[in-house]
DNA sequence: ATATTTTTAGACAGTGTTGTCTAAATCGTC
DNA sequence: GACGATTTAGACAACACTGTCTAAAAATAT
């Protein structure tokens, strides 16, 4: 049910989606909504916390991932990377969270500060961490590893913003190529010079 | 007028936005609105045409100001970046603009046709040739430009992101830090090794 | 000053949505 | 099978919005 308004809420917006649409994507009846929730915006309360939860969850079971014995380092962040893309950006979450962020997050910031401070800020220390651990373990030369850890994520991230804001379907082939750049300019700056 | 409509078009979403707000905002009649435009969906239309004709002047007009013989490279994309930054994405319109895609991007595709063929797709262009050239003078070592070209902007953009989103205020200090880190990266990976 | 165009306020029907209510139906449990 | 809880379909009032209409007012041009 939650799932059903996520995709209406995603699809529509706050204010175009109606709660009837919803109980039907949901195949319950429109009672059985405002039984469940008060009204339309605890609906969308508790839509936001159940997706801004799913989304860090992902992040993290991702970051665990994170190559910190590397075989091939280029290889290796590269498949991360495409990991990271596939789970957390591409996936129907990582389009809602960013679709209501734009949409709701200036009119109500309180909705998503706990997001704020739980999701970015996190997965962002945690990866600059790893990043840190690398340089220590000689395979960069990072100086700033907070910064590092954010060019990272808007590198891989940045060729695949265009498509998915227009639902373009991306195929295996487009995914691996952005990740692909992104990590051999990533590692161009940062890898030891010797 | 056009002003006013895409404020609140901006503000409360294309279907959140009722034309006696709009009207109000104007400091026009309802009935005056209705003369203008047909209907709700084609102010929505020439909302959209002037904000996308007005981001993509402010980008080229901005393009013209790269520093094609930099005296100190850092300093002078540095300040390319800044002036990138502060007139397409920090202001009214490029806000407008993004939350406008991020909405109805996916459901009005058409809408924006326009735009993504002479809009990113042009200035990505003559940033890259831009890059290029600084690369045959010299200056830098860049395999690919046009990938060159899209990560410059990734990178000098990604900070501002969130605060944007939520529409804190950014000092003029987070956006000289924000492009500064940018260049420096960007360098680092794309400056000569002798 | 007069004629023409544009704007205005307000009313209006039509439509869609929200949230409530009720009585019947379905479900889970003993 | 019987009982309590939940769900359902449908009706319902209240409200908000769109787009049209009218007659008065204001602005503009001649």
């Amino acid at each position: 049910m939650i799932e059903a308004a996520a995709t209406v809420f995603c699809r529509e917006g706050f204010a175009g989606a109606n709660i009837d649409l919803i109980a039907v994507e949901a195949g319950v009846s429109r009672q059985t909504v405002y039984n469940h929730h008060r009204d339309k915006e605890s609906l969308l309360v508790a839509v936001v916390r159940e997706i801004t939860e799913r989304c860090n969850a992902r992040a993290f079971s991702v970051l665990a991932t994170f190559p910190d014995h590397p075989q091939d380092l280029q290889a290796d962040l590269t498949a991360f990377a495409i990991r990271l893309n596939r789970n957390c950006l591409c996936d129907r979450d990582g389009r809602f969270l960013r679709r209501l962020l734009q949409n709701e997050g200036e009119r109500y910031p309180e909705l998503f500060s706990d997001w704020r401070e739980n999701g970015p800020a996190l997965v962002w220390d945690a990866l600059a961490a790893r990043f840190a651990r690398l340089a220590h373990a000689g395979w960069l030369e990072i100086d700033d590893p907070d910064a590092a850890a954010r060019q990272f994520l808007a590198l891989t991230s940045s060729d695949l913003q265009l498509p998915l804001i227009f639902g373009d379907k991306l195929s295996e082939d487009d995914l691996e190529q952005a990740s692909a750049r992104a990590v051999r300019m990533f590692l161009r700056a940062y890898t030891r010079r010797n």
